[in-house]
DNA sequence: GCCAGGTGGTTGCGGTCTCAACGACCCGCC
DNA sequence: GGCGGGTCGTTGAGACCGCAACCACCTGGC
């Protein structure tokens, strides 16, 4: 209300003169928010009942899941998500927790491995109780199955779509678009 | 406590004996990385054509969206999923930025109401602009439409439910009664 | 009117992340 | 053999967030 003075040429008041809400955006909003809240309540327990953050039990699980246990710095950082200098100081922690320990590689020594220990392997089993119960129960549980499918279909491409693509165009430069807006 | 005996399927010693392969895992996996790749590109993106982060575009847009353009820091921070003083914060950025300005709440003087200027509208219609695009470019058009609508039902689902589950047991007791509906 | 308890927002502190810069090292070419 | 360019991991600086403590304020009971 008090719209008083007269403004632009404000197309449609709707709300803003934002798309923002093509039914379509739906999805996309329960998505975000969905996770933002799923992945905060899964954090928490696992702190809670294993004073372990997603982050450092996503680690120990990659690294359980590798050849002999271990991984280079970098490829963890590419398996987590994570800077390198993040897996650094992620590493840094476990390291001190005695779950991880460093191994300088014998070929090449600029690098080294991350070895997941005895004691961290079995932090993780524990840890995993947890975190595998949680997703039971937040997530599995509620959604039916053929929709577990869609997901794991749909979220397959998107990390294909996004991964490919920094500077590579999926699409063609565009020839000649006539120009969208009077950019900056 | 290593349990051996195997009465439970304690399937094969995979890797670490983390039921981490269970193929159902695949859609939770899948979801977890999409999203993080697709919010970092996003927020990349953000940045680099509107120098906002995706919790500042998040907070404008919804205060665009309510009455009066303006919100209490309190049910914004319920919106964006932010702690309180995570928003103090953040609108103090927003405010020094000329795209928010906080007023004093007339009927309640604890309180302070963020109001949405409008260099901070027409800031929001640009990055909305990106915004979408990328929702579109990496999200959209990758996802089957009838996917769409799974992740729409099924992540609206896991939001109730995680946001009922603190302490409330969304299955109180009846353990007795073995679900008959089979699926919901 | 006054006080106890609750609520709204801010601030100090500590934790974790990224980016940029750095040293150590590897490799191919002269 | 030596050198330039790239790679690997670490470090310093800065950004952002949450928790807990805090003050200002509101509300209900007396």
């Amino acid at each position: 209300m008090t719209r008083s003075p007269a403004t632009t040429a404000e197309p449609p008041p709707d709300r803003v003169g934002l798309r923002a809400r093509d039914p379509r955006l739906a999805a996309w909003r329960a998505l975000l928010q969905a996770h933002a809240m799923l992945l905060r309540r899964l954090d928490e327990e696992l702190r809670a009942e294993n004073d372990l953050s997603l982050a450092e039990y996503e680690t120990l699980l990659h690294l359980a899941e590798s050849p002999d246990r271990q991984l280079r710095m970098n490829t963890l950082a590419d398996q987590v998500l994570l800077s390198r200098s993040g897996v650094t100081r992620l590493v840094d922690r476990l390291e001190s927790a005695g779950l991880v320990r460093r191994q300088q590689c014998a070929t090449d020594h600029r690098g080294s491995w991350a070895v997941l220990t005895t004691p961290g392997l079995e932090r993780l089993r524990a840890a995993s109780r947890t975190h595998l119960r949680g997703i039971d129960e937040h997530f599995m549980s509620v959604v039916a199955p053929d929709d577990l499918l869609a997901i794991g279909r749909s979220m397959g491409a998107v990390a294909d779509r996004v991964a490919s693509g920094p500077g590579q165009d999926v699409e063609p430069p565009g020839p000649d678009q006539p120009d969208t807006s009077g950019r900056s």
